[in-house]
DNA sequence: GACTGTGAAGCCATTCACAGCT
DNA sequence: AGCTGTGAATGGCTTCACAGTC
């Protein structure tokens, strides 16, 4: 299988890609180009051409692709053609909507268990997903063949939940604290910094207010 | 004025920097070097150096930066030396958590409403945020002067309460729901999709098990 | 001696433009 | 005729390496 370095912009809009051809099949739509494509998630069509090209050729020349079909490609791509088991640490407001959050069940990940040392919460269920002590955590992951661990606790504790998260053999990890943390090189850590994506805003807020 | 086009990945690392300097000034630190930001932050010194020289000199060649005085640089970079109004959108569970969210407060965001149609929510309030019905968003916006507007409701609803934000005088959207919106151009639009966040790092996990 | 600031080089991603199918 | 797939060109970001300063 033929692997160069795939760009991670690429990945980013395969998903979103995939994200659209799925409402596209909702309506019925069984064809597009990668002009109407690029039309609809605000991109160039040599760019989704481009994008699809890193990984064969899913199209017909002078007709375009069939949507279904081209979903389920990327949606193998991406991995999504099974479902993730992920466990969320940290029951906090953030770990709470994370955990209820449809979106993820929608695109094939499971969240089995929430975790908390707050001994009001553990003990509780978040839509029927049990909360679990921290201690318990190495246990579960497992015996239920945890993939994915997603931290949403404070930055102070951040550090010390990937550690276990590390030590319990998860291997992919999304973290919600404004911290950055070291995992060994061979786990996947992406972070999501919800205040960083205001400061973008403001940072050209203020850029544009300079150019008068 | 110089403005030749930073990299938007600058203005996130600008960003990290600053909470990492932050976190210095509390320890009473006050001298670094870029290696040690770098080594910090996970990145390259090089990188660090650069990434300032867009804007200034702030450091002392063969002594490095003043924590302090370079955070202070940075957040008048980023637009952060006032405070920003925020509105929320949606008082489901995400709207619900990032309203709470502390790390807004702290670089200066005030969420100063939430508005919902769910006419259980209304009246209510979320941490002290009062929760108002949709129709009030226009009269709040303009009158409390509110320079962003977050998304927090399900896909089907972005694109209504971005006009609605737009139609309002809001220009900077962060917008959570999975879906692609479109807004005039002067107005910043950033999305956060946690599921696409999953999805690289489920196709990274796959990558590494192609390699056996 | 140590560390910043920066032009130049290298590398990576996007866009162009056209050959190749249907 | 229409649209994909792709080498080539372009543009942009990162790394290198060193002159400049303390």
């Amino acid at each position: 299988m033929k692997t160069l370095k795939i760009p991670e912009a690429t990945i980013i809009r395969l998903s979103v890609y995939s994200r659209y051809l799925t409402q596209l099949d909702k309506k019925g739509i069984t064809n597009i180009s990668s002009g109407e494509i690029a039309e609809g998630v605000g991109g160039s069509p040599a760019q989704v051409r481009k994008d699809l090209a890193y990984f064969g050729e899913f199209g017909t020349r002078g007709v375009g692709y069939n949507v279904r079909d081209l979903n389920q490609h990327i949606i193998r791509i991406l991995g999504l053609n099974k479902n993730w088991q992920v466990i969320i640490v940290g029951a906090g407001n953030l770990g709470s909507a994370l955990t209820q959050y449809k979106g993820f069940r929608e695109r094939g990940f499971d969240v089995i268990a929430v975790f908390d040392n707050d001994i009001n919460k553990v003990g509780l269920t978040l839509n029927g997903i049990p909360i679990y002590p921290v201690s318990k955590l190495n246990e579960i992951v497992k015996k239920k063949q945890v993939d994915i661990g997603i931290i949403a606790v404070p930055a102070p504790y951040a550090q010390d939940v990937a550690d276990a998260m590390v030590e319990s053999g998860i291997n992919a990890i999304l973290n919600f604290a404004p911290v950055v943390i070291s995992v060994p090189e061979e786990v996947e850590l992406r972070n999501v910094d919800l205040a960083v994506n205001l400061e973008i805003l403001t940072f050209n807020l203020e850029l544009q207010k300079d150019k008068n």
